[in-house]
DNA sequence: TGTACATCAGTGAACGCGCGTTCACTGATGTAC
DNA sequence: TGTACATCAGTGAACGCGCGTTCACTGATGTAC
């Protein structure tokens, strides 16, 4: 009966959702239009709202995606299948280098709707708390796996609060490195490598 | 010659400031305009111009001036003239507080700007670093004096990457506790709540 | 002191533009028989 | 198999609105004489 299958409208809403992905996060929520999103996945603007109840519906949508697709890159690092797997380390360095900052529109969702989320409401901000959530128990996974590792224990509240810890550091200094870079550039990549340097020396600490 | 005063045109600006500097924090740079902002501080949209050359302009002003007066409570922590002086203890965590994190059209700069800043044009970001670079200062110098209240001495290369490590993760936790405040309200609060211990237990380790 | 004039901060209409959302329409595809 | 009809994803004009900025104007204040 309907004019194209379900999957073909599951196919359409993924690349409406992939062309806003990115641009979402270069230019805010509220930098960018319907009509701009749209135009970018090859549609006209009037369509959308056949695929979402609003804006806002697509900013969840969006969220959700590109938490998923990131907590994916950070499930690698516990997946014991995987001989070469990242370290911990690793995936904070990669975090914290000036790629990832200068990166604006992609990388860490994280990072770069955290100030529009807390513009927006509750629907956009459980699906980021949601990311939040997500981060956090890939963390405190790699960690446990790490200390197994290392022949240690390590305390699963201990482990929370070094996974909150961190995710603050490190979301603070890529927002902090991208709210500079144009203002002061030596400043911007001193505030990533002093951060990832701390993060290193933690680790051999321990 | 000019209807009125240097002294009264001064006056007006800052009048545009004080008023344009809670709503810019709250609502983002993008988020109001010139002519909302106008009537907050009495006046009509069309005189804007003969205060500001631009809304940048605005901004720029408004950075400084909300950098200054956070930079001035942080700057009594070194002020050894006062006997009730406050720990940098103490600032983290009035910054780390649940209501620094809800009152989100005052309180710190840093935090409510740092995305819109890194959206926007060089003078922005200028002026913007120009506030990191205050509080990085103001940091290292709370530091040293509370290391030489201890008798102790405190290398300056690793005060400034306390420092820069301190703001890191205090503008950190707060973007991240604000954006999902509405969303997991639990989980803003253990993120202020774990950052503000973590700051507590390396003071006391030291 | 009184009057004519110049200055210019502030006013408010207007510029072109983009916003989120609505809606009458189109035309390719599917079903019914 | 062929034809009539229903569905509905996608189109593009239009809704009312707010944006940053411009500009002709106003009227209170200052200077000149």
């Amino acid at each position: 009966m309907p004019r194209i299958s379900e999957q073909d409208m599951a196919r359409t809403r993924q690349r409406i959702v992939d062309a806003a992905s990115p641009r979402l996060r270069a230019d805010g929520i509220d930098g960018i239009g319907i009509a701009a999103l749209m135009k970018g996945a090859g549609l006209t603007h009037g369509g959308f709202y056949n695929h979402f109840a609003s804006k806002d519906a697509l900013v969840v949508a969006v969220c959700e995606d590109a938490f998923a697709a990131s907590l994916a890159t950070l499930a690698r690092t516990v997946d014991e299948a995987n001989p070469d797997r990242p370290s911990l380390a690793q995936i904070v360095a990669d975090y914290l280098s000036p790629e990832h900052r200068d990166q604006s529109d992609g990388g860490c969702p994280s990072a770069a709707l955290v100030s529009d989320a807390g513009r927006h409401g509750p629907e956009i901000q459980a699906a980021y708390a949601q990311g939040v959530v997500g981060y956090l128990e890939g963390f405190d996974a790699a960690q446990q796996l790490e200390a197994t590792e290392r022949g240690e224990t390590l305390d699963p509240e201990e482990a929370r609060r070094r996974s909150i810890a961190l995710l603050s550091e490190i979301v603070g200094a890529i927002v902090l490195a991208r709210a500079i870079r144009l203002g002061d550039p030596d400043l911007s990549d001193e505030i990533l490598t002093v951060n990832r340097q701390r993060h290193l020396e933690d680790r051999q600490s321990r």
